[in-house]
RNA sequence: GGCCCGGUAGUUCAGUUGGUUAGAACGCUAGCCUGUCACGCUAGAGGUCGUGGGUUCGAGCCCCAUCCGGGUCGCCA
């Protein structure tokens, strides 16, 4: 049975917080038992709560029933003790704040009595993410997490002090929505007044902050809870929160350098790093040329060189044909590498680019006095010599090379790229890279459905000059929109939004709506523009993502207090799930039906 | 939906070519111990080898199916 608070259990301060100027003043703390040492006559006991660890002490001077308590203690109990603060008798701890100091019991209530833990409470040991996230209260208590936790707090904290003295207004936008055709795929959550339809979970606050700037709020910021039904990766949670700010008359530059005051701030107070603004900025053919991904991670080099003019005489068929079919032959070379990028290595490397789409993976590998080659047998006299020379590359070194289709290389040597500076370890791990890449392109091709995409959002302004191609030849069109990457993250994405219904209609055109579908879909979003609508912009920034990469946190389950499983369940509470009770779905008109696959 | 990796004690893992009673560490339980702090020492308990089927004289190990977890491609306006 459990012993209750009263009015005399006053916590007078956190177990981390007890410090020197206490010393033979009575206390009392709470939290817990982090572990428990009986030495016969004399029991420590660790202490913790979110602060920190604090020893707790019983000896011969303890009564006798409070020593009998102390005794019973076991691991996550959670205690109350009164006491006196003491210098220790024996040695200091130096791995804890409170080392030099103990609390001499002298009343302890035990205020819950724990089961064994499933899942010990430390960061010593690494538990499968299938146990700890089923005992998630349990794994939550461990100080990394504690201290992610702790830290993502921080970051909202510092988001809303710095936009709210920028003059944004915090504002609420419906978290039940219309279903919208494009882009993710939507939550729907079933109405039961409507039966048969759904309203959809936002995923993202997108029209309505627009509709703020319509309705003449100015500045509008929101920590936006977003929801995308696709499939899980290690940086994407199908339930993520994003920092989702709009302003009015403002252009490009003002939105990236209100975003750039932002993250100053914030690495500045929650890590005391100073970044560098303005950052470093990219257009989207400029990191897809040199880093073959639109989110570059460039902490490390092994940038991509075209190497096709170098490559053209040669005569290997692989080269010979990705050149003819308007394709390029590009690598990476991968300095003082050889040992480590063995054949079977580059094996592996080989399958990797296979399943990224290209047909094969050439390479140089040069760790004997002659460098090595794929395909050396297709080799005049010299030409080797002649191209790992004007490459710079040297002994030590091993050289990708990919050819094909611009779209194939270039996304195959940007994955390459990462593998291998993962594999030589070459990326540092305290450094923060940021930057803008900008000018993306407005459309993509899709070729299941044979028309253009949006790549951003139809919503998305064109830059002025790439207005008249609109119709002609749409693949050249450029969007002012604007991604941050930190690290290889894409951050934030943002852009400068159509104002104007006119044009707005004219993109829905172009992408394929008919003017039943523009109505229907967005009819409203355009009419409240032709009632005087401001010219503006903003953007989302991941506040999942930016925790994850300021904790150097691996995946966003170390940086949300209750994720999804890769199937996008949830291990505690065991969701998604039937409701209980047949009435429930049939008050809202619902039938479960087998489908085939 | 595809590909790759994993599932053995409460936890983390080992388990040889298919061969006796499946091991270790930590944790847990009990006893001893006055300065520990990942306390120490002694003893002990603890297993549906994810699940189902198959091959075999014999399966943790091989085969098939399936479930669960991770990574990734597709997908993510």
């Amino acid at each position: 049975m459990s012993e209750f608070l009263t009015s005399e259990d006053r916590r007078t301060c956190y177990c981390g917080e007890v410090a020197e100027e206490m010393i033979d003043s009575r206390i009392c703390v709470m939290g817990w038992v982090q572990r428990r040492r009986d030495l016969g006559s004399l029991i420590f006991i660790d202490l913790r709560d979110r602060t920190g660890i604090v020893q707790l002490a019983f000896g011969d001077k303890t009564p006798a029933d409070v020593f009998e308590k102390a005794l019973s203690c076991r691991a996550e109990f959670v205690v109350c003790a009164h006491g006196t603060v003491v210098k220790r008798g024996g040695a200091v701890n130096t791995n804890l704040k409170t080392g030099a100091l103990e609390i001499d019991v002298s009343a302890l209530k035990i205020l819950s009595q724990a089961k064994t833990p499933p899942i010990e409470v430390n960061d010593n040991k690494k538990v499968k993410d299938e146990t700890s996230l089923r005992y998630r209260y349990i794994d939550l208590r461990r100080p990394e997490l504690q201290r992610n936790i702790k830290m993502r707090h921080d970051i909202a904290r510092v988001a809303r002090q710095y936009y709210y003295e920028n003059g944004f207004y915090e504002i609420e936008t419906p978290m039940m929505i219309k279903p919208t055709p494009e882009g993710a795929r939507d939550y729907l959550v079933p109405s039961r007044i409507h039966k048969g339809h759904f309203y959809a979970l936002p995923q993202s606050p997108q029209i309505y902050k627009q509709l703020l700037m319509v309705a003449g709020f100015d500045r509008y910021i929101q920590i936006a809870r977003c929801f995308r039904d696709e499939d899980l990766r290690a940086d994407r949670q199908p339930e993520f929160t994003q920092i989702d700010l709009e302003m009015s008359f403002a252009t490009q530059e003002d939105i990236m350098a209100m975003n750039e005051g932002f993250i100053k701030r914030v690495f500045k107070e929650v890590l005391g790093v100073d970044v560098e603004t303005p950052m470093t900025k990219l257009t989207y053919a400029e990191a897809m040329n040199s880093y073959g991904t639109d989110k570059p991670d460039t902490r490390y080099g092994l940038k991509i060189t075209d190497i096709s003019q170098l490559v053209k005489d040669i005569d290997f068929v692989v080269f010979k044909q990705a050149l003819e079919n308007g394709g390029s032959v590009r690598c990476i070379i991968a300095e003082n590498s050889a040992e480590q990028l063995t054949r079977k290595e580059i094996d592996k490397l080989t399958e990797h680019a296979k399943g990224i789409g290209a047909k094969g993976l050439a390479y140089i590998r040069w760790v004997e006095d002659a460098p090595g080659c794929s395909f050396g047998k297709f080799l005049k006299e010299g030409e080797l010599e002649s191209l790992t020379s004007k490459c710079g590359m040297k002994k030590g070194d091993v050289m990708l090379i990919v050819a094909d289709k611009d779209n194939v290389v270039l996304p195959t040597l940007g994955a390459l790229r990462q593998i291998v500076a993962r594999k030589l370890d070459i990326i540092p791990k305290d450094k923060f890279n940021f930057l803008w890449i900008t000018e993306f392109p407005f459309f993509e091709w899709n070729e299941e459905t044979n028309h253009w995409d949006a790549m951003h959002h139809p919503f998305t302004m064109p830059l002025e000059e790439c207005l008249p191609y609109l119709e002609s030849d749409p693949g050249k069109v450029r969007a002012k929109c604007y991604d941050m990457v930190l690290n290889g993250t894409e951050l934030l994405s943002g852009s400068i939004r159509i104002t104007d219904w006119q044009l707005q209609e004219k993109m829905f055109a172009a992408l394929g709506l008919t003017q039943e579908e523009i109505d229907r879909k967005f009819g409203f979003l355009v009419d409240a523009y032709k009632y005087g609508g401001p010219p503006h912009g903003g953007s989302g920034m991941g506040l999942d993502r930016l925790t994850m990469v300021m904790c150097g946190a691996d995946s966003l389950r170390d940086v949300i207090a209750f994720p999804k499983v890769q199937n996008a369940s949830e291990l505690m509470s065991g969701c998604p799930a039937l409701p209980d009770g047949e009435q429930v779905l049939k008050d809202l008109g619902i039938a479960v039906i087998e489908t085939e696959d």
